[in-house]
DNA sequence: CTGAAAGCGCTTACAG
DNA sequence: CTGAAAGCGCTTACAG
């Protein structure tokens, strides 16, 4: 070292203004100069701070969860903080492998996204005595914070955007995991139905497994029945897309025979053809939101438990007025001439 | 504690066989209860390891990152290593301040994907003296190790596949940032031509930005030509995504009157309509080659520096032959004929 | 304004 | 098979 002892060094890195101006300067030099860099393993270990947040995620490569992290990722590091991240792939033994992890590197704070944390994934990380965010989860308030995407409203809009374009035969594709937010959604659906006095049939509530994949055999079930629906609102836009491909592969065209509204606003939605109606989620901006809240934790300030935010409804060509209207009488031919 | 010294509960803990057996079943059944969870920063700081790589991305958000991403998290799990990882945005900024964290965190060794490191960066991380695996980077190979798609052959097979199918007038949207990715493709296509005779037009030659944003420009000017393109090579599947819509938005249809080709094989691509013609870049799967590269180095062997990954074309719907059949003098009016 | 001391929670030779 | 000791690289009261 350069005739200093370690203390002022430690000091003097820090900017302390109990070091002379000189000394901090000549100090910093030539630290600088002999490529020193402290160690974050050592400083967390006397500062019992890790000035690091750990994020499970089901899997990164799901184009919602990426978008979150991207949120994430961004407003950690303007604040100092490191990203550590997991996959949980929903595997009870990955997560607890994950929650371990993270208490050994002592995070200082976990964000969740979008999984569905069990009721036993929830207090196993509460154990570690760090604040919890939860995004777009499950929420058993006395362990977590959330932030969540006001998925009623946002369901309620897409469901009276439906209802309105003249569409009384509305399907709802679910996911069958029971993510809260497939429950929140498709409660918004029954309220909209509802409020129109439109009746519920439980045919045209459908499930599959919020990818692409899991559309097709719910697809093939609506379209069997006697009187197929004339719009399908999907739990999410991978459901659509697997939707979309469905309905084509049966040969009807969208929107003309059937509408299909999807949820997120991924990247590619706007590109598809037709484009595709859905909600937009901000999904950095939900992430920047959890980021926030936990920063604002580690400041000692209170956050909010329960941040809502609220989901856009985006009109593209997916959705249109059914060719055939309901109940009234000799509709076909009005409607037709509409169409041409 | 219980009953032993410090030492021997470390030792214990590891399962050590110095240890007698009844010890270490007791020491771990008391360490179970009481929640004990080991100080990766502490046992870091003696050991010089901190089980920890460090993940470099231009963002987090872009489906080949996120691919790739969950690849070398994967594998990273399976080996007890975290995975810490930061946006870069391209900003030279960031990724000083990037390296600059990760050196602070000790990280074992460093993953760069698909940013194009600078002249300056990868000697920066080098600095650090951990193992660097760059992945569809630049490679400027006595810093570090590299995976890559083999970029010329995919190239090669895609305009080989467009030639067979009777197109002359091929044109190859690029990216502007000077990828080595983008210099490979253009190259493989130059040599395509090349060997099937046909000569290399630099006006067929345009460039967009690696996303859907940038191709609308490139595709007006070639649309614009006197003799126009009969199918677009784009650089990557984005660009191919941006491109179908600019070429929808002329009126013209996919592959009717322009085939396009993509590059990566996202996972959207296959619900695109028509289904995206492109190749498939194993993107987990070059994850996980980046990291078992480290995992070996790691371990003390040695390791390729210069793996090379098959791209696999995949043939869908949106490619075709020609509408017009190349040479024939009157072409014009063919075409207008054809077109209605 | 600077130094000497203690300690964060581990691992690992070195003895016994 | 187990213990006592040293030390990894920092920070932070406590003196001066």
């Amino acid at each position: 070292m350069a005739g200093v002892t370690h203390s002022t060094v430690s000091r003097a890195l820090h900017n302390s203004p109990l070091i002379n101006r000189e000394t901090v300067e000549r100090i910093q030099r030539i630290a600088a100069e002999a490529g020193y860099c402290s160690s974050a393993a050592a400083r967390s270990l006397v500062t019992r701070r890790s000035d690091t947040v750990g994020v499970v995620v089901t899997n990164i490569a799901d184009p919602f969860v990426a978008g979150v992290v991207s949120g994430i990722e961004e407003t950690a590091d303007q604040h100092g903080f490191s990203v550590l991240i997991a996959n949980s792939n929903a595997e009870p033994e990955r997560e607890v492998r994950v929650a371990r992890k993270f208490e050994e590197r002592r995070v200082d704070g976990i964000i969740v996204t979008s999984s569905r944390v069990g009721a036993q994934y929830v207090p196993l990380l509460s154990q570690m005595q760090v604040p919890i965010v939860l995004l777009n989860n499950q929420h058993p308030s006395q362990f977590a914070h959330s932030v969540m995407i006001a998925n009623t409203q946002a369901s309620l809009d897409v469901t009276r955007h439906l209802i309105g374009l003249g569409h009384s035969r509305i399907a709802y594709l679910g996911d069958r995991y029971g993510h809260q937010s497939d429950t929140e959604r498709f409660s918004g659906y029954l309220q909209a139905l509802e409020a129109a006095g439109l009746h519920f049939e439980p045919e045209l509530a459908v499930h599959g497994d919020g990818k692409a994949e899991g559309a097709a055999a719910a697809i093939s079930a609506l379209l069997a029945l006697a009187d197929p629906p004339t719009a399908i609102f999907c739990y999410n836009d991978m459901s659509a897309l697997g939707a979309i491909r469905a309905i084509r592969d049966h040969g009807l065209r969208i929107p003309t025979d059937i509408s299909i509204v999807g949820f997120d606003d991924l990247y590619i939605s706007q590109y598809l053809d037709p484009p595709l109606t859905t909600v937009r989620q901000p999904m950095p901006q939900m992430g920047r939101m959890a980021m926030e809240t936990l920063l604002r934790i580690f400041a000692g300030g209170d956050a909010e438990y329960d941040l809502k935010v609220p989901g856009e409804l985006i009109v593209r060509g997916s959705t249109a007025p059914p060719l055939i209207p309901r109940l009234t009488s000799p509709p076909k031919l009005l409607r037709k001439e509409n169409h041409e």
